[in-house]
DNA sequence: GACATAAGTGAGTAGTCACTTACAATGCGG
DNA sequence: CCGCATTGTAAGTGACTACTCACTTATGTC
């Protein structure tokens, strides 16, 4: 007759991606062990029940929440890889990674992967990540050596930066 | 008569020491949600309520931690502020630093101070440890703006190979 | 040896945690 | 319109959490 008065259902997928949606928010800021899954369950708009239907368990979730994170950084690098010279690509991937300041979340989510790293899964997953991430920029630069050292030397500043809240450390002429 | 059989008493301030020498291990491993008080207290060998009479809260304890860590950090600079030009000093520092990879405790837990900072009073904490540390290896080294920022910088990376465990990051020639 | 003070604890409290079980509503293919 | 897989949940479970209170024991001092 008229439109039912319970809510239209969502597949198992779309679920999934607003799950992960607000639980990267909440890990990105609290942390592994600082967040609940039921307070995720509970922005997501479902049940704590089904939270774990969708994603067995609490690390399960924290890891696919980091491989979002992982990729979304790799899509951001391979956005900005423009230029002529390998340092040129360099400093206009680098101006990219400087404006996730202004939105931290990203950079949030990533130094709560290296402080979780006492889990050896997670370990695994954090460094997986890393080299992935460095190998992009490697062969996105064509730089190596110390120009590449220094590119994520500035990067984890950048990251450090963003949890103490203090986005001038990531410009040079701060200091 | 004969020697007591229960334990000769420490002062306060020895049972505050074990305790912060405990709790800073347990701390950067685990960080600041994923360590209980109750192991804390266990591997001190203290009860779980003097612990709390000793340091008032887990945040109190926490901070007090992450205090003697930038402390200790400080100390590690002034000892290693050696040479005769700015470069040289920072070169030595940052020597000084990457050594730290060995015994990682240490750099753990910079981390985990740095990935608690969604409390205000230990972001609190954390900014002003890190601008401590900053002047003063400015006006050990006599070195700034982009010496100073790319040393930090490559501190930061050093921190971060600390916790994913892959200490041949922070060797540009590993690049 | 009595007294004051400081060190130290056993046994809680109220609440939160990750995770489970048993069941209900929905909507699609036949 | 029926059967059935899928989406979804109410109501738990036991273990663990930070923190407290009432209390005991040791130690230095007069």
């Amino acid at each position: 007759m008229f439109a039912s008065p319970t809510r239209r259902r969502s597949t198992a997928e779309e679920r999934r991606e607003d799950v992960l949606a607000v639980a990267s928010r909440e890990f990105a800021h609290s942390g592994l062990h600082g967040t609940s899954t039921e307070s995720i369950a509970q922005r997501a708009g479902i049940s704590h029940a089904y939270l774990f239907r969708l994603f067995g368990t609490k690390r399960e979730l924290f890891i696919a929440c980091a491989e979002t994170c992982l990729q979304r950084t790799l899509e951001t690098f391979r956005a900005a890889a423009k230029g002529d010279t390998p340092q040129e690509r360099l400093d206009s991937m680098g101006g990219a990674y400087v404006e996730m300041l202004a939105d931290r979340e990203l950079l949030l989510a990533q130094m709560q992967l290296f402080a979780a790293c006492s889990d050896p899964q997670i370990q695994e997953v954090a460094r997986a990540g890393f080299k992935a991430i460095r190998d992009e920029v490697r062969l996105l630069s064509g730089a190596g050596g110390e120009d590449l050292h220094r590119f994520f030397a500035k990067g984890m500043l950048i990251t450090i930066a963003a949890s103490i809240d203090m986005p001038e450390l990531g410009s040079p002429e701060a200091w």
